[in-house]
DNA sequence: GCCGTTTTCGGCCCGACTGTTTTCAGTCG
């Protein structure tokens, strides 16, 4: 039983009991614990073997559920559970609109008891034969079962981010407007979001409302009122948009840029401070007095806060550190000197190293490692030997002509399923800079895949391991390895772990990334480019690594050029 | 079901929009 499945299980011991009208703060306890749980890396079941279950939001009670989770991998409670309701009242209630009072009364009134069923009753008119429920009802519930179809679960936050600039952009444009600002998990640079939410300021709402709903990639008006409305793209994307007042934009864009953990920890802080916090401002719960609301510097400030960054807000201890004076003074895209993953058209990339260089160099980097692919991944014409040696000296030349850039020779050498590396250490000896990746063998066991990596770490060449979950998101789960095994490998041996910025990837993830400073691991950015506008990606893996809490001090790429190969000489 | 810089009991974030009925519950973020 792995954490995210105790998660789980635990969400959906909370919609059970939301169909049962339960104690609505029983069920936020079950909802507040789940997210909990997959906030740690660490495997729970040997937190449970050695009894230090400490995790926010876990009492006595659900300690003892998880641990009945975990040593027996069933928990009586929930099967109990599962048996008062039947499964498809669970499904009915994620259609969109959907609650779980409707589901109950569909049930109770109607006998229906999966999508099937009330998709049918709703074709018959049958659902307004419930009290409370008439067409209207009938036909959101047609459109929310279409939409749960083919929604695509996730938005890269690539895709999203592109969405969000043409919607912006377009916005911009209206002469009521003020200010503007992209807000929620976009802002928070999450690495999928599931809308896009923009606040502005003005003055006058009702023109930004309907400049709103016009604008081009709009598809569908989803909702509409004076100051709030939401969206469909031709994408299918969601995009809520917010209008407020100019003294209200610092604490409308707290509230709206999330997360929705972190705004309840903030509200919560300032219930115990006699302070109230709404999308208008901070008042006084005394007298209604407003305290702040302009900037979101103030509305922290009112609580004796510190300004938090938007990527830390997940309510994942940054409100304790901001309280203590410790939160991480994250690192910043100018920070970023090198990209230290590069492909180029020797192995799989499109463009010449020349081309890679000039790019590289236009996008700010003083230096970038060349990481062609070994010889056996013949899917990528990885480099023989002989061909290396041949693109060591053709680098060799290139660096003689340019100024105020340095092209490293590096490779991404492929670990094999024995742990073994694809060049002699004859040949890794040759390069600036040695990357290593697990490229096959993706199904070998855990234990198997844990010694993979950690021999490739043992090997004095390899500076960094590249994209090391394997995981491509919402596409193939991440290989299994024991991530606490691999990481303090990492720091013992001063091996880096990259944050791969290729969109789909992200890998390692901010939760991981997080996990590796508290390790003392340092961590790299690779872009993993192909082809010369994939630079731009590094933005990505700068956004994961702040929401992991980096500072330039954990990250390689921002050593100057003499240190940073001073530092890969000292593993050799 | 959790939790404690007033509390081990009694709180637990806050507001907008929709659909329905006519003052509000349900849903969402």
């Amino acid at each position: 039983m792995t954490n995210n499945e105790i998660a789980h299980i635990f969400r959906t011991i909370a919609d059970i009991l939301e169909i049962n009208d339960e104690n609505f703060f029983r069920i936020r306890a079950y909802r507040r614990a789940a997210q909990n749980i997959e906030n740690i890396t660490e495997d729970i079941r040997e937190m449970v073997k050695e009894q230090r279950l400490h995790i926010p939001g876990v009492g006595v009670d659900l300690a003892q559920k998880i641990t009945e989770l975990a040593q027996t991998g069933k928990l009586e409670y929930f099967e109990a559970l599962k048996k008062k309701i039947p499964a498809g009242l669970l499904e009915i209630m994620s259609i969109p609109g959907i609650g779980p009072k409707t589901t109950k009364l569909l049930h109770e009134q109607l006998g229906i008891d999966s999508i099937a069923a009330l998709e049918k009753a709703a074709h018959e008119h049958k659902i307004t034969a419930v009290f409370g429920l008439k067409e209207k009802t009938e036909e959101n519930i047609l459109k929310g079962i279409a939409l749960l179809r083919h929604k695509h679960e996730h938005t890269l936050l690539s895709t999203a981010m592109a969405v969000a600039e043409r919607i912006t952009r377009e916005l911009s444009r209206v002469p009521e407007l003020s200010r503007m600002s992209v807000a929620g998990s976009v802002r928070r640079q999450k690495e999928t979001v599931q809308d896009i939410d923009v606040l502005v300021t003005s003055t006058q709402a009702q023109k930004i409302m309907d400049a709103f709903i016009r604008l081009s990639p709009v598809s569908e008006i989803l909702a509409q009122g004076p100051t709030k409305a939401a969206v469909r793209t031709i994408e299918g994307i969601q995009v809520d948009l917010r209008v407020v007042e100019p003294e209200s934009f610092g604490a409308a864009l707290v509230y709206f840029t999330g997360s929705k953990e972190h705004n309840i920890a903030i509200r919560e802080l300032a219930k115990k401070n006699g302070l109230k916090i709404n999308e208008y401002g901070v008042f006084s719960e005394q007298d209604e007095r407003r305290v702040a609301g302009a900037t979101e510097e103030d509305v922290y400030a009112a609580l004796r806060l510190p300004y938090i960054p938007p990527e830390l807000r997940e309510n994942r201890g940054e409100i304790e550190a901001a309280m203590r004076g410790e939160l991480p003074k994250l690192i910043e895209r100018p920070q970023v000197r090198a990209d230290l993953h590069v492909h180029s058209e020797w192995s799989d990339g499109n463009s010449s190293i020349e081309a890679m260089a000039a790019a590289a160099r236009g996008r700010g980097f003083e230096y970038m490692a060349i990481t062609d692919h070994s010889q056996s991944l013949g899917v990528a014409h990885g480099l023989s030997p002989a061909r290396v040696s041949e693109q060591i000296a053709h680098i060799k030349t290139l660096n003689k002509k340019l100024k105020n850039f340095r092209i490293l020779c590096g490779t991404e050498v492929d670990i094999k399923a024995d742990g073994t590396l694809d060049f002699s250490d004859k040949v890794l000896e040759q390069f600036d800079v040695v990357l290593a990746a697990v490229h096959s063998g993706f199904k070998q066991s855990r234990d198997q895949m844990t010694m993979r990596l950690i021999t490739a770490m043992r090997n004095p060449y390899v500076a960094i391991i590249v994209h090391p979950s394997g995981r491509l998101i919402d596409e193939r789960p991440a290989y299994d390895f024991d991530f606490e095994a691999v990481a303090d490998t990492a720091a013992r041996t001063g091996t880096a772990l990259e944050i791969n910025c290729y969109p789909k990837r992200l890998d390692l993830d901010d939760v991981h990334v997080r996990r590796a400073r508290e390790k003392g691991v340092m961590v790299s950015l690779g872009t993993d480019s192909h082809s010369p506008e994939q630079f731009q990606c590094m933005d990505l893996g700068v956004a994961v690594a702040r929401r992991g809490w980096l500072e330039p001090g954990n990250v390689l790429n921002c050593l100057k050029l003499e240190e940073f190969l001073k530092r890969i000489k000292q593993k050799h």
